[in-house]
RNA sequence: GGCCCCGUGGCGGAACUGGUAGACGCACCGGACUUAAAAUCCGUAGCCCGGAAACGGGCGUGUCGGUUCGAGUCCGACCGGGGCCA
């Protein structure tokens, strides 16, 4: 028999699926819908191995889920726009060469070219779906959402702190500022306040929040990632009054330290601080050095605290007499609250680095449980813990939360304070100062102010012929795409060249796909049958912005009334990365040596060496596949050598898919060597009967080959029911092992083992698959077979084996039927030499029985 | 600093609600087939001690303690690794 043949297995199969249109999802039907999704890609040019392993995991549940009998929606798109394309634009365009390779033609061949890697894989994929962000047939949607979300509310344009790369003359994203400069240009980044476009997605903070313990198979790390993120906090609005006769809001979560107090700050972005700042060019000084620092908030807290003097003091609110200094503090942060703080030392670790810095004084006013009050003290650490309070004439004697309470009613009874609930969560600055975006339907007139495109005149189409030599954004350069007549006047307007964030596109497509050539921006019908996303799988990096942005749009939609759901995943998984062990060779450059790729490495005698060659490599540690590692390996030349069910195996073997995996091409060939061995366990049975034969009287070693074969096929839909992709993988080995093992059992029962087996690995090995099943006898595809059963009874043994402990220690093990009485076990356990060895005389005191599991004798 | 997750053979990992730790795979080793190799098949294998062997004994899931007849699993403290937030 020839050696199974995954090439030309693979095209054989891929053009069968393809001609049979097996994956087209039926605009109706009375099976119940299962919408799988995987997020989809970053047209980046080349398919890598995350890839891989994300749409094999979503592409064995969406074939396990059709062949259950789900009508299954399992498409795919490109999110298509970027940063990339105009980074490939503009080198191009500075080399010189050849400036039509603009965005667009880049783009649409990476496109191209991942498609047909990703058509390797053999997915079970709608590709009469498919679409991309940068098609205008789909952005014209997202810019007719956006002026209907600005109808409505949410979205509106106002002046924030950007990060501006004065070279680049752009808007650069916080993670695109490395240690405060432009990672494009180098050049210094500063905080400048721009007019932008935000989404108001503080508008439903408390509903994301709240929602988040609907979302109940979403994973827990997920649900706190956002629930941090959202920050919310309650807590008290209140006034001091000022030595310049004026009064300052602040904001606390602990007004129970109010006794504590010693200080008040202001942000250096404060009203009052650029009003002192007027008659202060040192306070000036200060303000400019405090925007050094970035916007992050990480980056402000870990900056070192500095604080500036204003001179002003601040009556304490319940005694006048009670004078606080008022400082600018750089880690105040003008967005959160009011902009403005009174700081306890004793009990926040801001506060107290703050005061130790300029000796101001440190109060405890809580105290923990067992603390003596005369020895307490904070100084070297504030306390953050829960206690009574002390030292704090009204308050004294209460518990912290009792005394927040007791705080707000007496200050709110006298008007000067207020409860508030407080989110960490800011509005979404969407607007980008990029080319290859999607334009924002607005336009700026000089009378009418800001006036939306009419809807009749979208889309605002990107233009072809954009210049990348220019600094800042091609579309500003553009001789017409700005030149524009206002919609309301007809006088002379200027169309906004600013693009939406990308993340905007990746924020509704999931609807889309539902009917991709609906005229609206989704079709009402069909978005509210397959949504909301029954299995939706990514990486854990979305974990937070994409997923809530997502979270945002959905509701956005339905209270636009284009959907009737506010959640768009109903499950979600998050699969580990793919790494890899790099490699270096030891050089005279700064770093020390370079990395090599692995394709360049070949092991001997235990050592790596650079091939063909006796130069020594070092090996490193695995990490994540990365271009800067050099430690990627292109998955279409491992498809080249293994076939594309082979890798796709591998991923799904060995590794939980929630953790990371690491790529070997000894495992690879491990999976290689498998789908051969099961080709060989199908081709070479002999004397098989006809499909459909019935099973009559059987022998004990075909018995146990049938029980092999239901419980593989009850442990398996359990599995891939759960995404246990390597426990699935392991139970199929098993079954192949006991295939062999039981080579003499009946000709029936040994069809029924290899079909199942067959049928099992479907969604896993689907090309090796339809190859076995045709090789069977089938005449219909695999794919259009249902999954098949099993008979609980068959997945049950008659005995047991059941471990016989000595004082908690293994001793024996006995077979018994299963569900023996408790005194025949007994009994049996007993007699055991080791156990008698082990008693060594004694009698028994107690003996516990576990039915069918263990006996336990105390002597 | 806070919150969360993880720690099991040479390696990836199994072990359902506390009940025979190490399934399954990778690598290694021994054997069969072969002129030979590849491929394939069969087999051993956590560590230590005793024994020629059959086998017997001890230790063992990061460390230390606790709960329990019984702990990889539960509780506490610590060590190490990772993630998020600061």
């Amino acid at each position: 028999m020839a050696r199974y043949n995954a090439k030309d297995s693979e095209q054989k199969w891929q053009a069968r699926w393809n001609a049979a249109q097996s994956f087209l999802t039926p605009a109706v039907s009375d099976k119940p819908k299962c919408y799988v999704l995987e997020m989809f890609p970053y047209p980046s040019g080349r398919i890598h191995m995350g890839h891989v392993r994300n749409y094999t995991m979503g592409d064995v549940i969406a074939r396990f889920r059709r062949a259950q009998g789900f009508n299954v929606l399992h498409p795919m798109g490109w999110d298509a726009f970027g940063l990339p394309a105009e980074n490939a634009a503009r080198d191009n365009a500075a080399a010189g060469k050849n400036a039509g390779i603009n965005p667009r033609e880049w783009t649409y061949n990476n496109i191209n070219a991942m498609r047909s890697e990703l058509q390797a894989l053999g997915l079970a994929i709608d590709w009469t779906r498919e679409f991309a962000t940068c098609d205008a047939s789909y952005y014209q949607h997202q810019q007719k959402l956006f002026l209907d979300f600005y109808q409505d509310g949410l979205v509106y344009r106002s002046e924030a702190d950007v990060n501006w790369d004065p070279v680049d003359m752009t808007v650069l994203a916080n993670e695109q500022v490395i240690d405060g400069r432009g990672w494009r240009s180098g050049a210094v980044v500063e905080r400048k306040k721009l007019s932008q476009w935000f989404f108001r997605i503080t508008r439903w903070s408390e509903e994301l929040l709240n929602a988040l313990d609907t979302l109940e198979n979403w994973p827990e790390k997920v649900r706190i990632m956002q629930r941090n993120w959202i920050g919310r906090s309650e807590g008290l609005r209140f006034t001091f009054d000022l030595s310049n006769l004026t009064k300052l809001e602040v904001f606390s979560t602990r007004p129970d330290t109010l006794f504590g107090a010693s200080f008040v700050a202001i942000s250096p972005d404060h009203p009052l601080t650029e009003e002192l700042a007027n008659n202060d060019a040192k306070l000036r000084d200060f303000i400019l050095e405090c925007r050094r620092t970035g916007t992050a908030e990480a980056e402000i807290e870990t900056a070192e605290k500095l604080g500036y003097n204003t001179g002003l003091t601040a009556a304490h609110p319940f005694d006048p007499n009670w004078k606080l200094p008022v400082y600018v503090a750089n880690f105040v942060l003008m967005g959160y609250g009011t902009g403005a703080i009174f700081g306890c030392p004793g009990h926040d670790q801001r506060d107290h680095d703050f005061a130790s810095k300029y000796r101001l004084p440190i109060i405890p006013v809580v105290l923990p449980e067992g603390e003596d009050p005369k020895m307490f003290s904070v100084a070297k650490e504030p306390y953050i813990g829960p206690g009574r309070i002390f030292k704090s004439r009204f308050l004294d004697g209460m518990e912290v939360e009792a005394a927040k309470a007791e705080i707000a009613r007496r200050l709110e009874a006298e008007g000067k304070g207020q409860r508030t609930v407080q989110y960490r969560l800011r509005d979404w600055l969407a607007s980008r100062q990029r080319a290859w975006g999607c334009p924002i339907p607005m336009i700026h007139c000089g009378r009418c102010g800001v006036v939306p495109v009419p809807e009749g005149d979208l889309p605002v189409r990107l233009p072809d012929d954009l210049d990348f030599n220019v600094k800042g954004n091609p579309l500003d350069a553009h001789p017409t795409f700005s030149k524009v007549k206002c919609p309301n006047c007809g006088g002379d307007a200027r169309r906004e060249t600013d693009t939406l964030d990308t993340f905007v596109d990746s924020s509704w497509y999931f609807a889309r796909f539902a009917d991709p050539t609906a005229t609206d921006p989704v079709n009402r019908e069909a978005v509210n049958y397959w949504l909301p996303v029954d299995q939706y799988i990514g990486g854990i990096e979305h974990a937070i912005l994409h997923l809530l942005y997502a979270r945002f749009f959905t509701r956005g939609l339905h209270h636009t009334d284009w959907t009737t759901i506010d959640e768009p995943f109903a499950a979600l998984f998050t699969q580990g990365m793919v790494c890899h062990e790099t490699y270096s060779v030891p050089d005279s450059s700064a770093q020390g040596s370079h990395f090599v790729e692995p394709i360049d490495v070949e092991k001997r005698e235990g050592k790596a060496f650079l091939k063909g060659s006796d130069t020594e490599v070092i090996v490193g540690h695995s990490e994540k596949m990365s271009k800067s590692k050099k430690n990627t390996v292109a998955p279409m030349g491992m498809i080249d050598v293994y076939g594309a069910d082979a890798i796709r195996w591998f991923m799904l073997s060995d590794s939980p898919p929630e953790r990371d995996t690491d790529w070997s091409e000894q495992g690879a060939e491990g999976c290689w060597r498998f789908a051969t061995r099961i080709h060989r366990l199908v081709t070479e049975a002999e004397g098989l009967p006809a499909p459909g034969a019935k099973i009559g009287d059987i022998s004990d070693a075909s018995l146990e080959l049938r029980q092999a074969t239901h419980r593989a096929i009850a442990a398996v839909t359990e599995d891939l029911a759960h995404l246990r992709f390597n426990r699935a993988v392991a139970q199929i080995y098993t079954l192949a092992n006991a295939i062999q093992q039981n080579a003499t059992a009946d000709a029936a029962v040994r069809r029924e083992a290899l079909e199942a087996i067959v049928l099992l690995i479907g969604p896993m090995m689907p090309h090796l698959a339809e190859t076995c099943w045709e090789a069977l006898g089938h005449t219909a595809m695999v794919v259009d077979t249902p999954w098949p059963g099993f008979i609980a009874a068959l997945t049950k043994s008659e005995t047991v084996t059941i471990g016989v402990q000595v004082n908690g220690k293994r001793r024996a093990e006995i077979t018994m039927p299963v569900n023996a009485p408790e005194d025949d076990v007994k009994a049996e356990a007993l007699k055991q030499e080791a156990v008698i060895r082990a008693l060594e005389g004694k009698t028994p005191k107690k003996v516990i029985v576990v039915p069918n599991r263990i006996v336990n004798i105390v002597a």
